[in-house]
DNA sequence: GTGAAAGCGCTAACAC
DNA sequence: GTGTTAGCGCTTTCAC
């Protein structure tokens, strides 16, 4: 580890001076062939900072925050992660991820957080609902990923569950589909009520009328399993939009006892939680992928934005990397998700 | 922020002899009452400490480094990190997680983890693997998860494919079965020859010959569902192994189109990676699941163990956890997976 | 323009 | 036994 000192050593330049310069702060007060030199040995000298030591001088470290639930009993959520981590790094920054549905509360989580020093954080939710942000977190920057919360007092990104709903439902439409059921979750969770939603104005801005008894809104188990069929017997649908893919296998399931294959006889279009379905029986499954990614990744440049009070318009992201999706008025983002076509719809 | 020098100056002491009572050194060199006094007040005021400037002076941090590929692309492989992270935190350490699957390679990530000042590396693979490790670990404490590595440089902790395929297929044999198919994966991976290793010796252990034609090693989609069709027309097995849950699924759909049940009619147990049969049709399938959180949890009280110089069975772990699994020889420890028992199985 | 010096909060060698 | 002192590597104020 080589230090600022061993650079002004070998310079033959004090250290405030190579502090200046190595962290460009020598506009107009260190002569230009000078800086030349002090960079140009920290360069061959291998020099990186010490951040902790510079932590524990400026009482900001470029760690962030993450706290989340649920990373363990929810199946892919861990991409929000991922996103987060990548846009962290892209920016300069590390992430320190804490899980409060284990042992340790998450008040202790907190509390060590902030003994470390974190500039702000992130708080995650492994599925969209609304939630309390806890009132220790208030010192700091907060973005809240894959949920929203009331008081509209932090930012929040989730995935807009409503266009969810509408382009399935419209996917199914266009291929021809003029009897499309809708598989839903029988817990009023927020999702649910949404994609139903998108799921309605869809069929209604067709001009297809709302059939009530093409809907079924399931648990699990042989009981979900009987609801689907009771709905298929008495519906006769020729198209599935499926709240998620634990819903889908019910059809899957259900066609197969008929005989009857998805993508030659009826059209599904499923909400791809597990990614089970992606591997086993793709291409034949059409469906829609959380923008757990995305949000991971919108999320953390949001969070270093408010950090660094910079408009993140003006932030340098990598190339690879789509721009930010526009604040609504209630500090709200959705993140809109895309449809990935397979052959699970058939043209009727 | 209360810091030493504020109890120091409260207590009418110095700051070295708040810091010797406060780090537990003042054993016959501070008298009794005044470390107490000491203690009070510190807690008086809610002392904590800084980390960042303890770790400047003793550059040890308590903070692991925790490296992995593929977060984002496996499933439930997550449970490693919160096992991880969940012993760190009840030993009074943090993590820091960075992957190397993204757009930032594995050097940079190390390289910014060093300057952290990390104290050691968990590197985890999320598939069972033989890895090689960077060799810019080396200078740290290091642990693999979910993998070995070739040199025995490294301790490493995953789990026992053998004993996967061996349980699985005794308990089939148990229930009574008679042709036991096995369903394994067409890529030759480690986990994929270990489980067939012990497929066959349950059979020869219980003095059942081994019949190839039992045998397809299927990837995906329609290509293998032939393949199951065509092993079921051919051999008409009454019980499966299947190497995970996307190959359980091509049974569950053989058994639809003949009107058979899982449970009822065909005998299954299968290792579950995804458990969105878990969610969906529980209780009807027996299933292992891999010890990722186990994995992830030994793993990281193995590294504290080794940065503290300590011997992991001296560790004080929290009463809810199993003991540490012993060492092989050559560093390895295997852990064995537990079977889940449901319905999937009928008694023949 | 540049350097000396103070100090972030803590630890540890060394006086007394 | 306890306090004084000297840093860990860096930033920043203030003389010169």
């Amino acid at each position: 580890m080589t230090t600022m000192k061993e650079i002004a050593v070998k310079t033959g330049v004090s250290v405030s001076t190579v502090s200046l310069v190595l962290n460009g702060r020598d506009k107009g007060r260190v002569k230009a062939d000078i800086a030349q030199k002090v960079k140009a040995q920290a360069k061959a000298m291998g020099y990186r900072p010490n951040p902790l030591a510079r932590s524990l001088r400026t009482s900001h470290t470029r760690i962030i925050g993450f706290i989340s639930e649920e990373v363990a009993t929810t199946p892919y959520a861990g991409n929000i992660i991922v996103g987060a981590q990548e846009a962290a790094a892209n920016l300069g920054y590390m992430l320190i991820i804490v899980s409060a549905d284990g042992s340790y509360e998450e008040g202790k989580q907190i509390a060590a957080l902030k003994r470390y020093g974190v500039d702000g954080f992130l708080y995650a939710k492994m599925y969209n609902r609304v939630t309390n942000v806890p009132a220790t977190l208030s010192s700091h920057p907060v973005v809240i990923v894959n949920a929203s919360e009331p008081t509209g007092r932090y930012s929040s990104i989730s995935p807009n569950e409503f266009t969810i709903g509408y382009d399935a439902t419209q996917y199914l439409l266009a291929a021809g589909c003029q009897r499309i059921a809708y598989i839903g979750d029988s817990e009023p969770i927020l999702a649910q009520g949404k994609r139903f939603n998108g799921y309605q104005a869809a069929l209604k801005d067709a001009g297809q009328a709302f059939r009530p008894e093409l809907v079924t809104q399931v648990s699990r188990n042989q009981e979900a399993m009987d609801s689907v069929e009771h709905m298929i017997q008495g519906a006769h649908p020729d198209g599935f939009f499926c709240f998620n893919d634990s819903r889908s296998w019910y059809v899957y399931e259900a066609a197969a006892r008929r005989g009857l294959h998805i993508g030659q006889d009826w059209s599904l279009v499923g909400v791809d939680n597990h990614r089970v379905f992606a591997e086993t029986v793709a291409p034949r499954l059409t469906t829609i992928e959380l923008p757990h990614y995305e949000m991971g990744y919108w999320a953390t440049c949001k969070l270093i934005s408010h950090i660094e009070h910079i408009d993140p318009s003006t932030m340098t992201l990598p190339a690879t990397t789509a721009p930010l999706p526009p604040l609504q008025a209630d500090g709200t983002t959705l993140i809109h998700c895309q449809l990935l076509e397979k052959e699970s719809v058939v043209n009727h």
